[in-house]
DNA sequence: CGCCCGTTTGAAATAATTCAACACCGGTGG
DNA sequence: CCACCGGTGTTGAATTATTTCAAACGGGCG
């Protein structure tokens, strides 16, 4: 059986929660479920009646602009709660869909706003992950705005690699787990660019592929590629207050 | 003498605050000063101490990548606290700086957090305050990734027009008190092409100027424009729960 | 086996940048 | 008072990055 301990355990990220709050995340109302890939989970425009949680596998936030353009504006790995602004936001303003077959929980929201209520290290860690999250989208603003297709690459891969070995699902070789199109839309690129600038980084031994499986041979190397610090990600416990 | 009531003005905009939270937010210590344009109120690495709110006057935050490039990813308005982060991270990660002259106000980060601690009203209003700036900067990256020139900016403008008549600083005539290199910024553009995107809207009528004062004759067709809609901001107090 | 989705590649078209020059305007100092 | 100055806005021409369109390829799966 399954249960939020992925949840906990991102929450638990930048400090221990006392054993109260812990046990009140741990005891929080779920029910669970396996989803394909592209299930939706969030629908622009509705009103969220509970909080999905990420156990396993991966899933993406997107908006759809007037020409039919779509972007991805975030990318989720498991622990991560998909819609805390559904919490105080009765209107989703953008949709979110599983990237790869995933295991989903769903909380009532008023038991997660009874939490905040009652946890104050639960609230605290909450609003630390909406800093952190929107510190992330400033980042993926800049590397929109800012930088070439390449370097933007460069650094969605260092951006996942990091996060994903931080939370221990993969190392220095992992799996992309996103079609050229999918990355693509979280680039503001096309995916016959996407293909192009894959190439390029692979022709200067930046990366190796094996279809979608990645492998850095040198992290820093593409770091300095990707114009990439992680200071953004606000990782490191000793960042937190 | 000003007070901190412009900061009290926006974080009740989803929700009269009870009267203690209403005191306790207006007896916040607080230091007040005003600074010239281009005033850096924040700096990439730097721990923060205070919390900045500004009282009259713009602001905007920024970050700079390796090739020089800088990237605007905020604008700020009269009421808004430009670094909430600074509540839970220990290191800023961008800059802030003042757009326009302007009177700011810089409270002890203790007190805040103390506030959050003891004040459940204002505790939520903060939360909700990111929660709708992750949502701006869902949309920016969104704008940025997927929409051309002339759109971005059309958008720009309406978002611009949007929150600053909300919060009754302007209404369809207005000042976008930025330079054509800020606004590029902003937007992910050079300045020339931010100049010939502006004539553009200019000559189908959409916008009139006289220096940087914009007048938006028809602002449905300009929301038609530049594929804008306020769902994003989250202003309408109905829907916040 | 054949189909479909995703990848790869080339060539042409387009959006945006770069570079350069000039106009404008408010402010400052001679 | 005028001349000059620096920052901003405007414009044109050349260049570059990225998109678009189209076609072929490949591999996994029914």
């Amino acid at each position: 059986m399954s249960d939020l301990s992925p949840l906990l355990r991102k929450l638990e990220a930048h400090g221990k929660f006392p054993k109260e709050d812990r046990e009140a995340v741990l005891g929080l109302p779920f029910t669970t479920r396996e989803v394909a890939p592209a299930t939706y989970l969030i629908r622009e425009g509705e009103p969220p009646r509970v909080c999905t949680v990420l156990l396993s596998g991966y899933a993406f936030r997107h908006k759809i602009v007037a020409n039919g353009g779509r972007q991805i504006v975030s990318l989720h790995i498991p622990g991560e709660a998909i819609d805390f602004e559904g919490i105080y936001l009765n209107c989703s303003d953008h949709n979110a869909q599983a990237l790869t077959r995933a295991e989903v929980a769903t909380i009532p929201m008023a038991a997660i706003r009874r939490l905040l209520a009652e946890r104050p290290t639960f609230a605290r860690a909450v609003l630390l992950d909406m800093l952190v999250e929107a510190s992330v989208l400033r980042e993926w603003v800049t590397n929109i705005g800012r930088r070439d297709s390449k370097t933007r690459l460069a650094h969605l891969s260092c951006e996942f690699a990091t996060r994903t070995s931080a939370q221990g699902v993969a190392g220095c070789t992992y799996e992309l787990p996103m079609t050229q199109e999918q990355i693509g839309d979280a680039l503001g690129l096309t995916s016959v660019h996407v293909n192009r600038s894959i190439r390029a980084l692979e022709s200067e031994g930046l990366i190796t592929r094996n279809k979608r499986l990645l492998n850095v041979p040198d992290l820093a190397r593409l770091r300095e590629a990707g114009d990439f610090s992680d200071l953004y990600l606000h990782a490191d416990p000793q960042h937190a207050v």
